[in-house]
RNA sequence: GCGGGUGUAGCUCAGUGGUUUAGAGCGCCGGCCUGUCACGCCGGAGGCCGCGGGUUCAAAUCCCGUCAUCCGCGCCA
C-alpha cells in the first residue's frame, strides 16, 4: 500500500508551523460533522490536532468515523482568536486538509474510547478483549511509556555499574516447594514436564558460580496461584545478583537505584509524587510488634500498642482469659474515632472479623469531666467494656496507647500472631479513614533481619520465611539445628506504602550449609539430590559469596501511576481466573497435539 | 476451596409481583446544520433482562441451581 508518510506528529504542531504543508498519519479521535463544516481530531502517539475538511471538496466524508486510520496532507493554519481551543496543546492551530487517504476503516467501537471518563466505568474484561483499542487511549499509552522508561532507566543504571544482562530459560525444572508451577508436557518422554520459572533464582545463583559477578534480568516469572488485584499469573521482576558482597552492599545499590529511577521518572513524567528520600530501616521483629506485619505502611504512625501488662489483672473475662492463655491485648488508636456511631464501630468490628478477629473491643477516650465516663487519670473512657477496668488499669492503657481525647481505642485480644494479622489491616483501614495514606508520598523502607524459618502448623515442618537458598546470619548458624526459630537470615525486603515490593537475601554458597538448611526444611538427602543436586554440586567448585534482590516491575509502575489494579500496567493481562479474553487462552488442543504429548485426560470421576 | 458484589440495548445504567410496546444518556442509522472542539437539532432502529429450573393467574423483579466477572480470605518457598 502506498500512502503519504508523516512529516510531523499531530501533537507537535504549534503556531510556528503555520503555513507549512504537513503530512499526518493517525486515527480519527473524534469527528464533528456540521454540515457545511467537517472537523476531525486526529490522534497519534504525540497527541491530537484538529483537522478542517471542506465538505464541498470531498465527496465521501462519512467514511471518516471514530478510529478510522488516516493519512492526511494539508496546511497548518493559525486559528482565529475566537476559535482557539485552550484545552489542548495544539489548540492554536488546525490543519486544512488538501487530501486524505483512509488507511484502515473502522467499525463502530465496542466502547467509547475517546472518552476517558466513561472508559473508567467500562467492563474490564471487554477492555482486555479489545486491548488493541483500549491501548490507543492516551492514558493507557502513558502507562506503557512510563513502564518502558522505568525499564530503560534500570538498564542504564545497572549497565553503567558493570552488570551483565543475561537471559535464563523459560522452560525449566519444576520445584514443588513454593507456589504452584505452570507445567509444560515433554513430548519426547511422556509423563515428564518442564515448568515455567517462578523466578530465575537458581539460574542467577549459578551465574554467580559461573563468575558473572554482577547479573540482572528483566525477568518474566510465573506462578499458578489465585490472583488478586496486585497479582497476575505472569509478572515481571528486576532480578539481580552480585558476587563478593555483603548485605549492606546490596542495600546501598538497590536503594540508590530505586531513588534514581523513581525520582527520574517523577520528573520526566511530571508525576504528582514527592521525591523519594533515604529508606527507613526496620527489623522484622519491630515491624511485627509496631505494625503487625512485615510490610508496614510508614506514611503514618499509629503504632500498635500493647496493654497486656496494664490489664494483666483486669476483671474483663475475655481479656483475662486471653492473657492467661498466653495471648496479648493489643490495639490501634483511631484518632477522632470516639465520635463514630455505633453502626460505624460495628462495621469496623465486622472488618476485623473478616480477618479472623473473634471480636473488636473499643473504648472511647474522653476528657475527665465528661458525664457518664469511667475515670482514667487525667482522662476518662466510655464504652460497654469500660466498667470492667480500674482507673489505674485504664490510665496505664491510655499511656501505652498514647491516647488523646476523641480517640477510639480498638483492642484485639488474641495470640500474638493472630492479633497481628487483624491489627495491621485495622491500622491500614484507620489510616485510610483518617486520610493518613498520602497518595503523593512513596515511602520505601527496608525490612531486615527476618527469621530464617517459620513453623508451619499445617505440615508440621519448618518452612523458609523467604526461600531455601537464604543464608542464615553467621552468628546464628550454630543454632540451626538446636533452635531454628532463633536463627535470623541475611534477608531484606523493600516495602513501599504497605506493599511488598522487593525481596532479597545473601545466599548460601557453601554446600554443607545448604544441605543443613534443606535438612532443616525436612527435605531428605535423596530429595535434595534429585531436586537441588545441581546447586549442591555447583557450590563445590569455588562458589563465591553472593546475594541479590528482585523488585517487582509491575508494582513499581502501579506506585507511579496510582493504579490499584496490576492489569492496568500490563499490556495484555489475564483476568481473574487466568483467562486471556483477547487470545481466548487457554484453549483446547487438537487430537494430534494430544497424540504428540502422549497424554490423556483422566476419566471424569 | 470459601465469602461478598455485579450481570437488563454496542457502552454506562434505571427499572422492588400487575398497562398495550422493559426505559434513559452515550453510541449506531437517516435527515438538517458554515466555526465546532463532549457540536447542536429532528426522526429511527436496536433487548433470550447471563443461562437452566421452580413458585405464581402473572417473574427482569421471588426461590433454587449454574456460569461469567470484580473485590477479598485461604493460597502466593
Amino acid at each position: 500500500m502506498s500512502f503519504p508518510q508523516r512529516t510531523i506528529g499531530c501533537g507537535d504542531l504549534r503556531p510556528d508551523a503555520a503555513g507549512r504543508k504537513v503530512v499526518l498519519n493517525g486515527w480519527a479521535h473524534r469527528v464533528r460533522d456540521l454540515g457545511g463544516l467537517f472537523f476531525v481530531d486526529l490522534r497519534d502517539r504525540s497527541g491530537i490536532v484538529q483537522l478542517f475538511l471542506d465538505p464541498s471538496r470531498f465527496a465521501n466524508l462519512q467514511e471518516i468515523r471514530p478510529e478510522t486510520c488516516l493519512a492526511v496532507t494539508g496546511r497548518v493554519e493559525r486559528r482565529s482568536p475566537d476559535t482557539v481551543n485552550p484545552k489542548i496543546p495544539t489548540g492554536e492551530v488546525e490543519v486544512l486538509v488538501d487530501e486524505y487517504q483512509v488507511l484502515g476503516p473502522s467499525k463502530p467501537l465496542p466502547f467509547p474510547l475517546s472518552d476517558e471518563e466513561q472508559m473508567a466505568q467500562v467492563n474490564e474484561e471487554l477492555r482486555i478483549k479489545h486491548r488493541y483499542l483500549d491501548l490507543r487511549r492516551p492514558s493507557m499509552l502513558r502507562r506503557l511509556q512510563i513502564r518502558a522508561s522505568a525499564v530503560r532507566r534500570i538498564r542504564a543504571y545497572l549497565d553503567a555499574r558493570g552488570f551483565l544482562e543475561v537471559e535464563t530459560p523459560i522452560i525449566t525444572k519444576s520445584t514443588p516447594e513454593g507456589a504452584r508451577d505452570y507445567l509444560v508436557p515433554y513430548r519426547l518422554d511422556p509423563g515428564k514436564f518442564y515448568a515455567l520459572p517462578q523466578s530465575p533464582q537458581q539460574y542467577k545463583q549459578l551465574l554467580m558460580v559461573a563468575g558473572v559477578e554482577r547479573y540482572y534480568q528483566i525477568a518474566k516469572c510465573f506462578r499458578d496461584e489465585s490472583q488478586r488485584s496486585d497479582r497476575q499469573p505472569e509478572f515481571t521482576q528486576l532480578d539481580l545478583e552480585m558476587s563478593f558482597v555483603v548485605q549492606e552492599d546490596v542495600l546501598q545499590l538497590m536503594e540508590d537505584l530505586t531513588r534514581q529511577v523513581v525520582n527520574g521518572l517523577i520528573e520526566d513524567f511530571g508525576l504528582d509524587k514527592r521525591p523519594v528520600g533515604p529508606f527507613a530501616r526496620i527489623s522484622y521483629d519491630e515491624a511485627m510488634r509496631l505494625y503487625g506485619c512485615d510490610k508496614p505502611d510508614l506514611r503514618f504512625g499509629l503504632p500498635i500498642f500493647d496493654a497486656t501488662e496494664a490489664l494483666s489483672a483486669c476483671s474483663f473475662g475475655v481479656f483475662r482469659s486471653t492473657i492467661e492463655a498466653g495471648g496479648r491485648i493489643r490495639g490501634v488508636r483511631y484518632p477522632g474515632g470516639a465520635h463514630l456511631s455505633r453502626k460505624d464501630v460495628s462495621q469496623l468490628e465486622a472488618f476485623a472479623k473478616t480477618f479472623g478477629a473473634k471480636g473488636l473491643a473499643t473504648l472511647s477516650v474522653v476528657p475527665s469531666d465528661a458525664p457518664d465516663a469511667v475515670p482514667a487519670g487525667d482522662l476518662a473512657v466510655k464504652g460497654s467494656i469500660a466498667k470492667f477496668f480500674t482507673a489505674e488499669e485504664l490510665q496505664a492503657t491510655l499511656r501505652e496507647a498514647d491516647a488523646e481525647p476523641g480517640d477510639l481505642l480498638c483492642f484485639v485480644a488474641d495470640r500474638y500472631e493472630a492479633g497481628n494479622n487483624v491489627l495491621y489491616r485495622l491500622r491500614n483501614e484507620i489510616g485510610d479513614r483518617c486520610g493518613l495514606r498520602d497518595r503523593r508520598e512513596l515511602n520505601f523502607c527496608w525490612v531486615l533481619d527476618f527469621p530464617l524459618v517459620e513453623w508451619d502448623e499445617e505440615t508440621g515442618r519448618w518452612s523458609p520465611t523467604h526461600h531455601p537458598f537464604t543464608s542464615p546470619k553467621a552468628e546464628d548458624l550454630p543454632f540451626l539445628e538446636s533452635d531454628p526459630a532463633r536463627v535470623r537470615a541475611d534477608c531484606y525486603d523493600i516495602v513501599c506504602n504497605g506493599v511488598e515490593w522487593a525481596s532479597g537475601s545473601i545466599r548460601i554458597h557453601r554446600p554443607d550449609v545448604q544441605a543443613r538448611v534443606f535438612s532443616l526444611l525436612g527435605i531428605d538427602e535423596a530429595t535434595q539430590r534429585e531436586r537441588f543436586g545441581h546447586m549442591l554440586e555447583a557450590f563445590q567448585y569455588g562458589a563465591p559469596p553472593h546475594g541479590g534482590i528482585a523488585p517487582g516491575i509491575d508494582r513499581l509502575i502501579m506506585f507511579l501511576t496510582d493504579d490499584e489494579n496490576i492489569r492496568e500496567v500490563i499490556a495484555f493481562p489475564k483476568v481473574g481466573n487466568g483467562y486471556d479474553p483477547l487470545m481466548d487462552a487457554p484453549s483446547p488442543i487438537d487430537a494430534q497435539q494430544w497424540e504428540e504429548i502422549g497424554l490423556r485426560l483422566a476419566d471424569p470421576g
